[in-house]
DNA sequence: CGAATAGTTCGATGAAGATCGTACTACGAA
DNA sequence: TTCGTAGTACGATCTTCATCGAACTATTCG
């Protein structure tokens, strides 16, 4: 089974626009709520969206871009993990701030 | 001097959504450092920033109504402030997470 | 190899929103 | 009341982006 990490900025690259923009859309926060639940990471698939798998697709790519998660595979799917440590690491307070909002 | 309160939403209508989509717009993430170095409030018009006087109050009513800021008159001028008790209470670590970002 | 599965990429579309100029309102000062 | 100042509201424009379907890639399994 192949194991390949896709490519995401480095900690000193993660811009807080970028995580608040982020994170500013409603089925993204859903995704990182999803996440929050499971650091061990969970497939992309299994997070249930209101959305196709191209526009999920388009949602997690932003997400990675920003800095928020990480993703690698695992034979044909993606596993997806929150950056936990970087964005507390970063922005302390932030994560949790934004997880403890009542949904 | 008159001096009125400018329509805002009560903390319990405050949407995390609104609140992060509000902060992931680089001028208004300015406009909210700016007021961070004071606590008394600030005029809006004091606020350096890139945009013309309509843009700014764009962005200023658009985190007010978001519930980052509250503006109250002062004569002909606006005084605004965060609702750091309020963002605080909602959600704990955000704001000093975000403000933490290096610029 | 071929088929099935998981997911992406591309191009198009429509909606949201950042920006500006102009016209307007509200207030204070003369 | 007239003028100047601070700031808003409106309408237009232009950009960004969320969404989708269709075509494509990569991997596993038979």
């Amino acid at each position: 089974m192949t194991r390949k990490q896709l490519p995401q900025p480095d900690r000193a690259e993660i811009r807080v626009e970028a995580v608040l923009q982020a994170l500013g859309e409603p089925v993204r926060l859903q995704i990182v709520r999803a996440l929050a639940d499971a650091p061990e990471g969970i497939a992309c698939g299994e997070i249930e969206l209101p959305v196709t798998p191209s526009t999920r697709a388009h949602h997690l790519r932003t997400l990675r871009e920003a800095g928020v998660l990480t993703t690698h595979t695992e034979g044909t799917r993606r596993i997806s993990s929150l950056r936990r440590d970087d964005l507390d690491s970063l922005y302390p307070g932030l994560l949790t701030g934004v997880l403890s909002a009542a949904q």
